[in-house]
DNA sequence: ATTCTAACA
DNA sequence: TGTTAGGA
């Protein structure tokens, strides 16, 4: 259970590769990286390159925006849940992980709608989650 | 051909 | 965010 992560945390996409399956432009990756919403590594050249973790985050970024969060309301998100994620990790640091962790990712949506700008707000009325 | 940084009619 | 210049 521990060489699956490795594999995801290999960074060895290009720019262009995550371009396509994420649908941003260089531009945007490039910014939220700018943001530290994802650091990808360098190669010789100074190219980027990203790991699939990488990918996952930065369409969970997307997500994210898409709903009307901003980059600051994205970084507190992250903020949070890695300080949650700490917090777990030190009293009892093997036990319930996995229940915590849903409360924790069960917890981030529940607080999202304050994250959001009232324009975003109202247009998701029928919508409560998201 | 690709990607990088910096800058803005 | 888009776009472009000038390099690597």
């Amino acid at each position: 259970m521990k060489g699956k992560e490795l594999r995801r945390s290999r960074s060895v996409l290009p720019i262009g590769t995550v371009m396509k399956l994420t649908n941003l432009t260089a531009r945007q990756i490039r910014y939220y990286e700018e943001q530290e919403l994802v650091m990808p590594e360098r190669n010789e050249g100074n190219r980027r390159l990203y790991s699939l973790n990488d990918i996952d985050r930065l369409l969970e970024v997307k997500d994210y925006l898409d709903d009307g969060i901003n980059m600051a309301g994205i970084k507190e998100i992250y903020r949070e849940r890695q300080a949650k994620l700490e917090a777990k990790r030190s009293d009892e640091s093997k036990p319930l992980s996995d229940n915590e962790l849903r409360k924790i990712l069960q917890d981030e949506f529940m607080n999202l709608g304050g994250l959001q700008t009232p324009e975003q707000r109202s247009l998701h009325t029928h919508n409560p989650l998201i």
